[in-house]
DNA sequence: TCTGGGGTCCTAGGACCC
DNA sequence: TCTGGGGTCCTAGGACCC
């Protein structure tokens, strides 16, 4: 048989977090809010016996559930961060194949167990044990199906955390009694226009045609109706790739209408946007800045955009991104409407050992000087900006744009930086 | 009067995920 | 009055270039 996947999911997370640290939370209901404590993030499971939906607005709840003793707490997203590394840290320690898919999941390839009941138990006991956070382990042949299994672990009481979709017969229960819309990469709308198709269940898509969805779907669905009949589609990833853009955006607590407002907050997105970056060891010359009226109040006019600017030279300094932001909002700013969100984002990022140190802006190597004419006057001979170098590294070509490199050029570049 | 084709870039939006 | 933040991938049309 083909090596089975485990999907370790931390129950409520950000509620389990909570508690850990206030263990008098336990046994009663807590929810987690969103910045601005707008809308409800996380909820134990008394608070979803209470019928408190994810995502919803905070106020809604407010008065209601004031003497019924729900806990609530604002996020706190760096004690969230700091207790996924110890979950990810510990199950690193138990298995060769971790991929981290997201702030509290994880998939392990579970080859060479023999006894995988056994050790989805062991796994969930040293989790809670080193960590005190409760996780679910669902385990299956491909992905698609661990995801299925893990919500039948976190539902079934007597699955007790644990549950395994290794059997044919035991697929074919679990996907009797789930929708569409309870497998992972089918939403409202995909779901509906499966729907429009004659495909109304689970059980249905897996016994659709892969090659037929393929035409009618594309290819993500036809992987969708391989995982489901048990065929491995989508591997561990085990290397984390890099991030392909970083943003920093916020609502504001209230309505904005003045400028300086704005330019201030955007000024802030920057400053943390950049500094992300870095700590990822990335830099970029593309930004964006949006603004975005309340799409909640419809009574009032609305208006929101977004504005690229593309820098000469990819950075990770924060005092230039913030300018270039500035340079975009400017662009945008329109006077009379009231701003409730902005929004700094930072696209295609490169690597860093490329740009580090300011190199680009004022090299005082007498070498780097040379290379950076001749990046110059390569720069003005192809008339674009695309063209660099590292002082700390080798020479080397690089782009603003990663499709910008064709190999016709590279050769060429690359002889005339050998400085 | 006829009026290409390939390519990139930007903006915008849709769909999905956590 | 109060409705999150951070990602990925895909598509489409217009501007612009050669």
């Amino acid at each position: 048989m083909v090596a089975p996947f485990a999907l370790v999911d931390c129950n409520n997370f950000y509620a389990s977090c909570e508690r850990v640290f206030e263990p008098k939370l336990r046994g009663r209901p807590v929810v987690v809010l969103s910045n601005n404590d707008g809308c409800v993030i996380a909820r134990s499971n008394e608070a979803k016996a209470l019928g408190i939906g994810m995502g919803d607005p905070w106020h809604l709840y407010r008065a209601r559930f004031a003497e019924q003793a729900v806990t609530v707490r604002s996020s706190n997203y760096t004690l969230y961060g700091d207790m996924s590394a110890r979950v990810m840290r510990t199950l690193a320690g138990l298995t060769p194949s971790l991929e981290i898919y997201s702030i509290d999941e994880a998939f392990l390839s579970l080859a060479g167990f023999e006894d995988l009941e056994a050790h989805a138990r062991h796994l969930r006991s040293t989790v809670i044990q080193w960590t005190g956070i409760p996780v679910s382990v669902g385990i299956a042949p491909t992905k698609l199906l661990a995801k299925v299994a893990n919500r039948f672990a976190k539902r079934e009481a007597h699955a007790d955390g644990v549950k395994l979709l290794i059997d044919p017969a035991a697929q074919d229960d679990a996907l009797a009694r789930i929708e569409l819309t309870d497998l992972w990469g089918i939403a409202r709308r995909m779901a509906a226009r499966l729907k429009c198709e004659g495909i109304e269940t689970p059980l249905q898509l897996r016994a659709a045609d892969p090659q037929d969805m393929r035409q009618r779907f594309g290819v993500v669905m036809q992987r969708m109706v391989l995982e489901l009949r048990g065929m491995s589609c989508l591997p561990i990833e085990l290397v984390t790739p890099d991030r392909k853009s970083i943003v920093s955006s916020r609502s504001f607590g209230r309505l904005i209408k003045t400028r300086p407002e704005v330019e201030e907050a955007v000024t802030t997105f920057s400053a943390r946007a950049a500094a992300k970056m870095r700590r990822q060891g990335l830099a970029t010359a593309h930004l964006a800045v949006f603004i975005e009226t309340n799409p909640f109040r419809e009574q009032d006019p609305q208006y929101h955009a977004s504005r690229a600017v593309t820098l000469p030279v990819a950075t990770a300094d924060t005092a230039k991104l913030i300018t270039a932001a500035q340079t975009a909002l400017a662009a945008l700013w329109r006077p009379g409407y009231r701003y409730k969100k902005a929004g700094v984002m930072l696209m295609d990022l490169v690597k860093a050992d490329r740009v580090q140190g300011g190199l680009f802006d004022a090299p005082d190597d007498p070498k780097a000087k040379m290379r950076m004419r001749t990046v110059d006057a390569l720069n003005g001979r192809y008339g674009r900006d695309t063209v660099g170098f590292g002082v700390t590294g080798q020479p080397r070509v690089w782009t603003l744009r990663s499709d910008m490199l064709s190999p016709r050029y590279t050769t060429e570049w690359e002889e005339l930086l050998r400085v």
